[in-house]
RNA sequence: GGAGAGGUGGCCGAGUGGUUUAAGGCGGCGGUCUUGAAAACCGCUGUAGGGUUUAAUCCCUACCGGGGGUUCGAAUCCCUCCCUCUCCGCCA
């Protein structure tokens, strides 16, 4: 959420930068709603005052066996109800500008590059080599079936398309990427969190995924929960309405859960493999930080995810994404995209973003500076590290044999207990 | 699922209709004392919104789990929802 006095005061600021989002907002509504809201929370506080004033009056009166004028009694009655009225339409008015700047979203970073869509993305860098083949490599799914590692068809009966089951060494590989993922994080400073998967109405509103992209999620009633989409939501939010104090920043966390999507609109798109799933494993990285610093996290939070790449080997770009490709709620944003031999592209497996106070404000997370009066939102950041289900793939893809077996790739051994998946 | 107890500032904790502008304590900040520190003592110390001043300031409003109600007036009374704890039952 983009600050209240600031879009008031700079409407034409914030409609410049969402334009380079390809985002046209109208304000003048907003800004009269504005004015009406100011004008009557005015009215409406100097009637509080009066109403407190005289209702001490009568306090003192009483004490002091005083009689007390019944006339005034009905004269503050009627103040009340009047006040009643006001309240509720002042009430209407806030609920409107609230549900206003709900649906913005968050303004670029002046690094970001400006463009239309993820072809005008630009890539920032690029680390490792395609592998050669001298033979016609397989897609994952296939390796996945001949290796009776991936089952599509079970995943099917039992639950729908764009659902896997995992099996044997596949169900290994999956778990031993979880672990390395987790305990390389954990050695660099993040702390480990497993939180729950299903949460409520106020935790979507705070890292942004609602109101505006409800059709996105999975949602459960009676009593109502949603099942989260990343790691991101939960633990973004488990500092949702604190204070915190300048000496707990920075707060790194990794969390693994799975995550539950709709997908919602993207009919034939990735309908093969394990690329675009309802369910799929995650390992997010999510940091909590002061404003001044999130810029330099987002570098090294991005570093931190990469490494993982680095460690298994294989092939991939960076990219920082456009201003018309960037997510609702974020300022900046780098994809990690890794090398796909089956499709000769990279295909994205990490998004790291720096929402800046975007989703702090909506959460309410905030800290104190040490011997300064007052509070600061934080700067909330997060970035994949990595998904799981889209290393298997790469792993899968990279690393596979002429006689249709996978090398496990040097740093994983130890976790999947073989050298090789034949 | 049944029965009961609770939810108060950064933290602990008092407060059942009107000097409570939320007692007291802890923590934090500043000061006195001290070679320095500790201790002791003194003072200050919630958040948000609106207004005001050149500015430091000052004024007003809201907030005692959320929402609603009663009343001139609610942390306090009523309704409702959420959450936590204890006991019983069930259960991975």
């Amino acid at each position: 959420m983009l600050d209240i006095r600031f879009v008031r005061e700079n409407p034409e600021k914030v409609k410049e930068a969402l334009k380079k989002r390809g985002y046209e907002v109208d304000f003048n509504e907003f800004l009269e709603l504005e004015q009406s809201r100011l004008t009557l929370l005015k009215e409406i506080e100097s009637k509080r005052a009066l109403r407190n004033s005289v209702s001490q009056e009568i306090a003192k009166i009483k004490a002091k066996d005083g009689k007390i004028d019944e006339a005034l009694i009905a004269q503050m009655r009627n103040l009340s109800n009047e006040l009643k009225l006001l309240d509720e339409r002042l009430k209407e008015i806030e609920q409107k500008v609230e549900s206003f700047l709900l649906f913005i979203p968050n303004i670029p970073h002046h690094t970001v590059p400006l463009g239309k869509d993820e072809n005008d993305n630009v890539e920032v860098r690029r680390w490792g080599k395609p592998p050669k083949f001298d033979f016609e490599p397989m897609p994952h799914w296939q390796i996945g079936e001949i290796l009776d590692i991936i089952d599509f068809e079970r995943a099917g009966k039992i639950a729908g398309s764009r659902f896997a089951v995992m099996k044997g060494l596949g169900a290994k590989l999956e778990r031993a990427l979880i672990n390395f993922m987790i305990d390389l994080h954990v050695s660099k400073g993040y702390r480990e969190v497993l939180p729950p998967f299903l949460v409520n109405k106020e935790a979507m509103i705070g890292t942004g995924q609602l109101p505006k992209f409800e059709e996105d999620l999975f949602k459960v009633s009676d009593p109502e929960f949603y099942l989260i989409p990343t790691a991101e939501v939960p633990v973004t939010n488990l500092h949702k309405d604190e204070i915190l104090s300048e000496d707990d920043l920075p707060i790194y966390y990794v969390s693994y859960t799975p995550c539950f999507r709709r997908e919602a609109g993207s009919y034939g798109k990735d309908v093969r493999g394990l690329i675009r799933q309802h369910q799929f494993n995650k390992v997010e990285l999510v940091k909590f930080v002061k404003p001044e610093d999130s810029y330099d996290e987002l570098e090294s939070l991005t570093k931190d995810a990469e490494e993982v790449l680095q460690r298994l080997g294989l092939h991939y770009r960076v990219v920082s994404l456009c201003t018309g490709d960037l997510g609702f709620a974020a300022s900046k944003t780098y994809d990690i995209e890794v090398w796909i031999p089956t499709q000769g592209r990279y295909r994205e497996i990490s998004s790291c973003s720096n929402f800046e106070d975007f989703q702090a404000r909506r959460a309410n997370i905030r800290f104190r500076r040490r011997g300064k009066k007052g509070t600061e939102y934080v700067h909330t950041l997060n970035g994949s590290g990595l998904a799981i289900g889209r290393t298997v793939v790469a792993i899968l893809e990279n690393y596979q044999q002429k006689d249709g077996s996978v090398v496990i790739p040097e740093a994983l051994r130890a976790y999947v207990g073989v050298d090789i998946i034949r």
